[in-house]
DNA sequence: GATCTGACGCTACGG
DNA sequence: TCCGTAGCGTCA
């Protein structure tokens, strides 16, 4: 049912069931008609609702006892459908709308109970979004909350985007056809989810499967205590916003711009002709079949699929004694990468002079997070010096330095803190094993890099 | 002719 | 030292 028809009594008994449920299965519903569902996840779509089917006390104790292949839905199960765009409607009436719709997910965020979501991360930081004025991020911290496509992902990393679909055709073994979704009309209704329900308890009994064969595979409490509280932390950091200078931003950008152009010249010389110094092939062609560099270098890094002679920087080092292009190229490189990823790069991930990383807990196979938009885990350590021509009396040109890292800005009576373990994979290494070398070098504090130390051990 | 797509190359990060 | 990420770029 839409909550929005409800009257006080059914408003009451619907509160009251949500306190007597089991657990409770979610998705969001978005603009163009799809859910978090659909593969085609489109994140320009803005959210249009919740569907939430609440799972009563069933007569099956255990819920793995019944097969796959049996998704009939408990007759005492409810659907319901919990608006959350805006319209421009009774100003009072939306009021009353949105206090009863946030009632009832502050309910089932408390009462202790799992919510099933795919995509759960999406789910929270929406709330959050929309609530984000009642609601304090360690209310949805207290959550419970299970996710099975984080819960597939554990048991088959290499798998890093299983959809929905894909688990469906796992877990009920014959391929499944997905509720078409109507989407010609913009005013796809919930009329137009005929099997959202039926995707919902479908996804229960998944999320029951997934959590059998976790125990089984002993990956439960990896899951549980590490996974699960994960995504919440991710949904919190994923609603705060870092500040960026944007001044510096242009004006950085601008002259990396006049750098690049001066060392396109000084390379076009260097070569001898007119070519275009980001494409590795043609500039291949220049060093190896004009300037014909490799005759006069033996063994050159080759490239990995075309087996051609590379021109990468370990290349370009080597080369640098022989000809004045290589040099040019490296520095080229260096200037282009911080332009065209750290400065004109960020500038286009930001909103209102600000960032905010989107992470993924399920994109790699080692089991460790990765970021995007920007990928503020691959923001460069190391600040480049680069000339800066002035036209100025009496200053012909000046050094200027340039760190990525100095371009975010802290909260105003806040400051970045970083904090990490030192060589804790090894120490814990050295614990467990009482390894002596190892614990030796532990406990002479003069190593500095004990990785090297150890390599030469070894 | 403009635009999109996948393959490939290069380079930053952390560990 | 090498692996696995993201991102920018060319080219067919």
């Amino acid at each position: 049912c839409d909550i929005r028809s409800l009257g006080c009594e059914e408003k009451r008994e619907l509160l009251a069931s949500i306190e007597q449920a089991v657990a409770f299965v979610t998705t969001m519903i978005f603009q163009d008609g799809s859910s978090q569902l659909n593969s085609e996840q489109v994140l320009t779509s803005s959210v249009k609702g919740v569907v939430v089917l609440v799972k009563s006390q069933t007569d099956h104790p255990c819920p793995h006892s019944y097969s796959s292949t049996d998704y009939a839905a408990n007759e005492n199960d409810k659907l319901i459908y919990l608006k959350m765009e805006s319209l421009s409607l009774w100003e009072q009436e939306q009021q009353a709308h949105k206090k009863f719709v946030w009632q009832v997910l502050f309910q089932m965020l408390h009462c202790k109970v799992p919510i099933i979501c795919f995509n759960a991360k999406d789910f929270l930081r929406t709330v959050l979004q929309v609530y984000g004025n009642e609601i304090s991020w360690k209310q949805v911290a207290d959550s419970i909350v299970l996710d099975p496509r984080i819960a597939a992902w554990l048991i088959n990393p290499s798998d890093t985007v299983p959809s929905f679909e894909c688990l469906i055709e796992k877990y009920f073994e014959k391929p499944f056809s997905m509720g078409t979704v109507n989407t010609d009309t913009g005013t796809a209704r919930k009329a137009s989810h005929p099997n959202l329900g039926m995707n919902l308890e479908k996804l229960y009994n998944i999320m029951m499967d997934l959590a059998h064969d976790l125990r089984v595979q002993g990956l439960w409490k990896l899951f549980y205590t590490l996974e699960l509280p994960l995504i919440k932390i991710l949904a919190v950091m994923e609603t705060h916003k870092i500040h960026v200078n944007k001044q510096e931003l242009k004006k950085t950008s601008e002259i990396l711009g006049l750098r690049l152009k001066e060392l396109e010249q000084e390379a076009h010389q260097a070569a001898g002709e007119r070519f275009l110094l980001t494409s590795s092939s043609q500039l291949r062609e220049v060093l190896f079949e004009k300037l014909k560099l490799h005759a006069l270098c033996e063994k050159l890094h080759r490239t990995e699929i075309q087996q051609l002679v590379s021109t990468s920087e370990v290349v370009l080092n080597k080369l640098q004694d022989l000809h004045p292009l290589p040099k040019i190229i490296l520095e080229y490189r260096q200037v282009h990468k911080m332009k065209s990823t750290y400065v004109d790069g960020l500038r286009t991930c930001m909103r209102k002079g600000f960032i905010s990383s989107t992470w993924n807990q399920t994109g790699t196979v080692t089991g460790r997070l990765s970021a995007k938009h920007p990928n503020i885990q691959g923001i460069s350590k190391h600040p480049i010096r680069i000339m800066k021509k002035q036209y100025i009396k009496g200053k012909e040109e000046e050094i200027v330095t340039i760190s990525p890292r100095t371009l975010f800005v802290s909260k105003k009576g806040y400051t970045f803190l970083a904090a990490d373990f030192s060589h804790i994979e090894l120490r814990i290494l050295a614990d467990l094993s009482s390894e002596p070398e190892l614990l030796k070098l532990f406990q002479e504090p003069e190593t500095t890099d004990i990785f090297s130390t150890l390599a030469s051990q070894w």
